[in-house]
DNA sequence: TGGATATGTCAATATAACTTACCTATTATG
DNA sequence: CATAATAGGTAAGTTATATTGACATATCCA
């Protein structure tokens, strides 16, 4: 990064603003299918991560999600009611519990990622590889700040 | 795009994660001076907005937005009883309010913003300019998609 | 003059988080 | 083995931010 130009400050506010745009609009973007099954975004955000981590356990979400167990417990008591994920001790240290999604868990994933990919497919698909990998690399380093 | 190894569901659903922790982290980051003069990121939002657009009017702030009057008006209230933002009637029509920040308002806006400039500053500083052209790319694309 | 626009406000409710405090069960360690 | 640390659960009360619905006022425009 050798041209300043790009980091004067009007540049970086208007890339804060764009973040919130970005994140807001693609977490509103399934809110018609959560709402058919009575969850809300902290929920969506639990099925999200039991689908990419399956097997995830509770402290592990917990440090993803940054939010307090009681807050977590709440959303897992749901989700359980809803009956879309189970879990399974550890086997070897039986205090650890994994989460994991059942079919209908699955299902109603995929149904609530298809809204939200659209957004991002169809970005990306305008987009040049390139463009692309330098989009993550960005997003990783804003991350590991 | 012509390279569709980019777009496979597990690395869209990894981009989605990142998007939230990033929002969530840059909008965490200001929390302590937030609290400070005891406003929340609902606040924070209306400074950043009001800082860059300056003379925004209601109606566009709540399209910027995206929340009922209701709530940006509390809001505002709250802004005003801390005494950092100001109205201004429209010369021509006089429904429109035009808000700005005062110089307590300004003060404030960048003492949040210096917290949540490190992230982003940072981040692109260690990174080349076309990753940085290219970020902000892929973001304008998926907030207009 | 009547309709649309810009803004304000009251009341009730919802969502998702928080703090504080305390609990059990299990594992790790001196 | 005793004790500390870890993983998880739970209860009560609170806060922050948003919602819906209803209604009010002032101003502008055709």
């Amino acid at each position: 990064m050798k041209d300043l130009l790009y980091l004067k400050d009007q540049q970086l506010k208007d890339l804060i603003e764009k973040l919130f745009i970005v994140y807001r609009d693609t977490f509103t973007d399934p809110k018609k299918i959560l709402n058919k099954y009575s969850i809300g975004t902290a929920h969506h955000k639990v099925i999200h991560l039991v689908s990419t981590y399956e097997g995830i356990s509770i402290s592990e979400l917990l440090k993803k999600l940054k939010i307090t167990k009681q807050s977590l417990n709440r959303v897992l008591k749901d989700l359980v009611k809803l009956e879309v994920i189970n879990f399974k001790k550890d086997e070897i240290d039986t205090r650890i519990k994994h989460v994991y999604l059942n079919e209908k868990g699955k299902k109603i994933f995929l149904e609530i990622f298809e809204t939200q990919k659209k957004r991002i497919y169809n970005a990306l698909l305008e987009s040049s590889s390139d463009e692309v990998v330098n989009f993550d690399k960005v997003l990783k380093k804003i991350i590991n700040g």
